[in-house]
RNA sequence: GGGCGGUUAGCUCAGUUGGUUAGAGCGCCUGCCUUACAAGCAGGAUGUCGGGGGUUCAAGUCCCUCACCGCCCA
């Protein structure tokens, strides 16, 4: 295709089938394919979206440069990384959208901006899914055994694990592909080597028995975030266990009996009287038989139950606790399988639950089971699998986390890290004061294997950055590897640094370490934003990200949250498909309030492609007159904002253009600002209000009267391209489709513009173009439009029928009725004369404000219904005013307000009293 | 049990440090296919801002209390 100058474009005569917009930059790239001037009558985003997004995708535009010598300010974020084997859901889609603007918005004011992508390993998920897939055809992990498994989630990784990733570039997000990561890449895998290594060699990481959260259907210990808590309704259970050389039994309470046959012990509260004769004594635990001692301890609550309580060393995390303080012994009664062990007696081999009606029906039988009262217990499941887990002894890694969290909550207090909306702050400090050790160790096969070495001779650990060969404690070479993984959420930990090549000292650490930004959901606050500040500033010595902001939840119709068990899941390509991304990105930004949560419907998603479809025809009206007037494409130069082109004849700017200028600077303050402090909703509402409320009903219509045949670029042409182009890329950010397919039609090879407008400068508002004498005049004469629309509707005319009108105007309304005559008589459909000053005592039509009085010229028959309407408003101000008057007239009152309020209110008050009287005179001309 | 958030128009939600007659989108009603857009245009109706109490000249906004809903933690 060959490139097209300025002067011989086609595209502007009648055929209109040009290629504007075709260029190479710098020899790179170049548009892909044509761009015709004449748009389809209807908004198809289907139609472009997925070129541009190739063309992106395949474009250098979103790689920032890690030059130290660049001195641009950076702007840097990582993705919170989604599952390898998912695909993209509404969550992402929200979190993306909000992701896209923020860089895109940076990009435009010229920062050096990174949006890093990748996937993360997922390890319990990913394993899951595969040895689901594998039970299809009758395989389980075990009989494939690990290597072979390993290689199918790899094969099953290489097969689906781009899934997200394509569906990422459909959809247009500015992420830099080039710096793409996984967890389990090989640099990320050093780095968590090296993470380990270096926090067991402190210290920081310890191997040893303590109680966990153990998943008896995957077969692997979980971490307390794993575990999510559930209420269900249950019993107490309260025992007789009878004391030993007595005739007394106590009472213990439970509500999970099949514990009992590993209880080593009974304990009571030191300050109740009522066991204190006790002390010293043991029981014989039913059942077993086995002879436990009854001791003291806090943790007996004389309010709760008897006041004596059971203890289970090996399957409670409190009664844990209690045996470590008394030496307990630990009887392990319960197994991997959630079943009863061989210390369990004649209940050895039954299921958890069998054993709990079992011990039930036996106590009772014995007549130890006193009574069952009903009872809502808190049950942990498992967060993956949903299985009651099972707390149990296990030999397992942990992370210490006291001093790391000490110092994540100092950089808070800090505020070297930001959260926002501020109430998360409050709720990361209340996790991290009451965090507890981190167990990191699962027995998985998909993740990062520990690299530790245990030895068979002395049994000590070798803990070590390369494989070692021998023992580090006695030489011998019988040794093997741990067989356990890390927590996915060890590796996710590392990522603001690890994706940027730490451990090595890399250019790209140190320009976007720290992140300037993380954006993120709240659930995982905890599992992974906490963890990356412990890990961020033990690794880094900094934090990873200056700002947390914390996005809401996506909710469907009936505000149910979305969820595949629910069924009620949207998949966000199809609502692509159906109405367009950037419709789908602008619905999700119109709820996006910080703090509350997005409710999806699809009557929202056509009102938001009915917005794109507005964009779309103001640039069709556009394109259509341009080549009425032979305009051929073009912008202005780029600049940081712009003052509107004068008319030559006048030397001034034509008024509407003033105004439209005016308002554009306004708004270019306001997004700038609300972009900046994570408003989205107000972003995308106030673009909605500029454009469809300034720019399409009025300013569109206004200049539809100086469209002329042949103009040529005038300044007329000049003023709305310049306006419509900055609001192109004012809207960028949260429509980058649509904007670029419009944008690029306006560009001309040579006219010296970036070769997409992502990569153009995002507007700003400068004093120097308010222009406030320009919005009092075009807010007076949409007020005249709107007393005349508003008057003729009231009176049931026709609107397309043209009526004669008298107007006596004063003032700033005397002075713009008559020079926008034309642009009244037009938009009001009126034929009107102008009379400056004060009306006479009039008859018919009237409808009267204190700067005009208008008169419509309509049979006397349909005054009533504005009469109605003028009563209804002097009900309304006589309210106002005597609220006002009892303020004002109050000194002591008036004293204490400040003093622009009570100008303020002065002012109020007086234009009630005005607009009282003109209504009372208009009643007067109404009463015919 | 501890904590957090919410309750504003029929629906979903905005509403900045208390200060104009409380807003938007959708829906609804009326009239228009006015040649950029019926995915549109013009006009319109609808709110004791969850209940009660308090502070203040002034409360949707601050305080107390109650009710209901939701979430997090144990």
């Amino acid at each position: 295709m060959a490139l097209l100058r300025g002067g011989d474009q086609p595209g502007w005569g009648p055929e209109g089938r040009g290629s504007i917009g075709c260029h190479h930059a710098h020899g790179i790239l170049k548009v892909p394919f044509q761009i015709p001037m004449q748009l389809e009558k209807v908004y198809e985003p289907q139609q472009f979206e997925p070129r541009w997004a190739e063309w992106w995708r395949n474009s250098t535009f979103f790689q920032p440069s890690n030059q130290p010598a660049d001195a641009r300010p950076v702007f840097s974020l990582v993705i919170p990384p989604p599952n390898v084997t998912g695909s993209l859901h509404m969550g992402h889609m929200l979190e993306h959208s909000e992701i896209d603007v923020t860089t895109r918005w940076h990009r435009m004011k010229g920062h050096n901006t990174l949006w890093l992508p990748g996937t993360d390993h997922a390890g319990i998920a990913t394993q899951m899914v595969v040895e689901r897939e594998l039970a299809k055809e009758g395989i389980t992990r075990q009989s494939l055994g690990r290597e072979a498994f390993e290689a199918k989630v790899w094969e099953y990784k290489e097969l689906h694990g781009g899934t997200i990733l394509r569906q990422m570039a459909r959809i247009g997000e500015s992420v830099d592909w080039s710096r793409t990561r996984f967890t389990l890449d090989e640099g990320l895998s050093r780095a968590v080597r090296t993470v380990f290594v270096n926090l067991y060699r402190k210290g920081l990481i310890y191997r040893g028995p303590y109680m966990v959260n153990w998943d008896p259907k995957l077969q692997t210990a979980l971490s307390d975030l794993e575990v999510v808590h559930e209420k269900v309704d249950s019993k107490l259970w309260h025992f007789r266990y009878p004391v030993k050389d007595s005739e007394e039994y106590v009472v213990v309470a439970t509500t999970r009996p099949e514990t009992m046959l590993g209880d080593t012990a009974v304990a009571i509260n030191p300050r109740d009287p009522r066991y204190l004769h006790l002390h010293g004594k043991s029981v014989l635990l039913p059942l077993m038989q086995r002879e436990i001692p009854i001791i003291l301890d806090e943790m007996a609550d004389p309010e709760f139950g008897t006041g004596c309580v059971k203890i289970t060393p090996a399957h409670d995390p409190n009664d844990f606790e209690a045996a470590m303080r008394h030496n307990l012994p630990l009887i392990r009664v319960i197994d991997e399988h959630a079943r009863i062990s061989g210390e369990g007696g004649v209940y050895a081999g039954l299921d958890r639950y069998e054993a709990r009606e079992r011990v039930l029906a036996d106590l009772e039988a014995q007549g130890l089971l006193e009574r069952a009262e009903p009872y809502e217990l808190s049950v942990g499941k498992s967060q993956r699998t949903g299985v009651v887990v099972e707390p149990m002894v296990s030999t397992q890694w942990f992370v210490r986390t006291r001093t790391l969290a000490d110092k994540s909550i100092e950089a808070v207090e800090q505020g070297r890290t930001v959260f926002v909306p501020d109430n998360w702050t409050k709720i990361y400090y209340d996790w991290m004061r009451n965090i507890r050790d981190w167990c990191i160790s699962r027995q998985l096969w998909w993740g990062h294997r520990i690299p530790a070495w245990h030895c068979h001779d002395c049994h000590g650990i070798t803990v070590a950055m390369e494989d070692p060969t021998r023992c580090e404690h006695c030489g011998s070479v019988n040794i093997a590897q741990d067989t356990d993984v890390l927590d996915t959420w060890f590796s996710s930990a590392l990522w603001p640094f690890s994706t940027l090549g730490w451990p090595e000292e890399t250019e790209d650490l140190k320009k976007f370490y720290p992140n300037t930004l993380l954006i993120t959901g709240f659930d995982i606050l905890f599992f992974w934003v906490a963890r990356m500040m412990m890990m961020g500033i033990e690794c880094m010595g900094d934090v990873p990200f200056r700002t947390v902001y914390i996005h809401g939840l996506v909710r469907d119709a009936e505000r149910q949250k979305m969820s595949k068990t629910k069924g009620n899941t949207v998949d966000p390509l199809e609502i692509i498909d159906q109405y367009g991304t950037d419709a789908c990105r602008l619905t999700l930004l119109l709820g996006a309030a910080p703090g509350t949560d997005i409710v999806l419907t699809d009557e929202r998603l056509a009102s938001s492609r009915a917005f794109a479809n507005k964009i779309w025809n103001a640039a069709r009206f556009l394109f259509l007159n341009m080549e009425r007037a032979g305009v051929e494409p073009w912008m202005p130069e780029e600049r940081a904002f712009y003052v509107p082109h004068v008319d030559p004849a006048t030397g001034e700017a034509p008024l509407e253009d003033r105004w439209i200028f005016s308002r554009l600077n306004h708004y270019a303050g306001v997004l700038n600002k609300a972009i900046d402090s994570y408003r989205y909703h107000e972003v995308a509402q106030q673009l909605w209000a500029f454009f469809w409320g300034d720019f399409c009903d009025w300013y569109v219509e206004l200049k539809k009267l100086r469209f002329q045949e042949n103009s040529g670029l005038d300044h007329h042409w000049k003023n709305i391209l310049t306006v419509f182009e900055c609001s192109l890329r004012l809207l960028h950010p949260v429509m980058p489709f649509i904007t670029e397919e419009l944008w690029q039609r306006l560009r001309r090879e040579g006219d010296g513009r970036a070769e997409s407008i992502c990569l153009t400068r995002y507007p700003e508002a400068d004093p120097s173009v308010q222009d406030a004498r320009a919005e009092a005049e075009i807010e007076t004469l949409q007020n005249l439009i709107g007393a005349v629309r508003n008057l003729r509707a009231d009176l049931g005319q026709d609107p397309k029928k043209k009526i004669e009108a008298v107007i006596y105007a004063r003032g700033t309304a005397a002075r713009v009725a008559q020079s926008q005559l034309e642009a009244l008589n037009r938009l009001a459909t009126i034929d009107a004369t102008v009379h400056e000053g004060s009306a006479p005592a009039l008859k018919g039509a009237v409808k009267s404000s204190p700067d005009f009085d208008i008169l419509l010229q309509v049979p006397a028959a349909e005054l009533e219904a504005q009469r109605q309407r003028v009563l209804k408003d002097q009900a309304q101000l006589e309210k106002v005013i005597a609220n006002s008057q009892r303020q004002l007239s109050n000194e002591a009152v008036v004293s204490k307000m400040p003093a622009h309020v009570v100008d303020n209110l002065r002012a109020k008050l007086q234009e009630y009293e005005e607009k009282h009287q003109k209504n009372q005179e208009a009643l007067t001309a109404l009463a015919v």
